[in-house]
DNA sequence: AAAAAAATCATGGTATATCGGGATTGTTCG
DNA sequence: CGAACAATCCCGATATACCATGATTTTTTT
């Protein structure tokens, strides 16, 4: 395909800095037509009407999750190959994206020539991680292979904890026995095999839970 | 001093995306100087034999926060104007460094037109924040006219909790009484006015204390 | 050298969180 | 429809954190 059109190229992130940043760097190297988007939506209404090779996508955008966005993407258009771009590399983030559908995490700090050599390898079928990516996928210790389900409820207490808020508070605010909020965490813990809510609450923003 | 030589600038970031982004967008409107560093001493090093006008500093570097760096710049170069570049923006973080001596904070996501208007105005002596910034020195709750000092070992304690480990466990690793780690707790309480650990974590964070 | 701040240890008490077992309703889903 | 799961509630016990107050020693600052 790169011989006969030009390869369509997209890049989504609400850093304009960042956008043109990535802009420059691949087009001093490479002749690709690059369409950039600050908002994960927008890029989402473009893919509808058109067809793009390969999008860079910002993880933390500010109209949504990149992790919801990769899914969404991959289902409208299943031949676009998404490499997902963020400045923290957490083990399980990297993997739930991949599971999405994406092909590749690369670093803000990578350099221009790891850049650009995982576009080119993401465009030939490869699945791409950047150095230190690589690395970090290697020597980052493995919680727990499967990250613990968490309910609705869970979720909305272990927020509330993570505001400071005590259990009876909590019970308050919801409006349930401080019982149930005890429950509630005492499963937390168990899921997580965390020691405390500190170390929880920790494991949970790590991993974006909450 | 515009009209006689060239305005110096020197950007320091440690992705390289962001780097070739602010120059590329600095570039295409204005005629500076332009200096590129991904390293915080780089920088101080560089600054140690050569004039810069302004400076546009990473706030988080790998290695060392640029706070820090701030500090140590206008003690080297007074005349230097800094501008701190940031992806969040707590409203702590940007009085301590303008404290330090800095003369603006732009966020990432700050337009060209914002970026550019910002280094103009700093440069003809005036202090510059971002829009977006200055919506949330408005609207962000004043946690603390003043952050709470922190000595180096409540710092190293806060840690070790952060981390998720009992007073007990505290205790026994920096070889002091478990009453003399409580007494820590206790005071790092008071000082920041919180009501458990888990809001004190979360204070210490957003504010890099730790 | 004196004053201030930091780090240490102490007593005794209250509150909250954590642990180990249940049990009862709904809801959801194969 | 059952079987899993989610959400709710309960008892009793222990561990840990939090509170009030105070004191000694070491380090830092003036």
């Amino acid at each position: 395909m790169s011989k006969e059109s030009k390869i369509t190229l997209a890049i989504v992130d609400d850093h304009p800095m960042v956008l043109e940043g990535l802009k420059s760097l691949i087009q001093s190297q490479e002749n690709y037509q690059i369409y950039s988007f600050t908002k994960g939506t927008a890029f989402l209404d473009f893919i509808t009407g058109n067809e793009v090779d390969l999008v860079l996508l910002d993880i933390v955008l500010s109209d949504g999750s990149g992790l919801d966005f990769c899914k969404s993407i991959k289902k409208l258009s299943p031949k676009t190959i998404v490499i997902g771009v963020s400045n923290q590399a957490e083990r399980s983030i990297i993997f739930q994206l991949l599971q999405n559908g994406a092909s590749g995490y690369i670093l803000k700090n990578a350099d221009s020539q790891e850049i650009i050599s995982c576009i080119k390898e993401a465009l030939n079928g490869k699945v791409v991680l950047s150095k230190e990516v690589q690395e970090i996928m290697l020597t980052q210790p493995v919680y727990s292979y499967e990250l613990p389900k968490i309910t609705k409820r869970e979720k909305q207490i272990l927020q509330s904890i993570a505001e400071g808020n005590t259990s009876a508070q909590i019970a308050e605010k919801l409006f349930i026995s401080l019982i149930t909020v005890e429950t509630h965490r005492r499963n937390l813990l168990q899921k997580f095999k965390a020691r405390n809510m500190i170390e929880l609450v920790r494991i949970a923003t790590e991993n974006r839970l909450m």
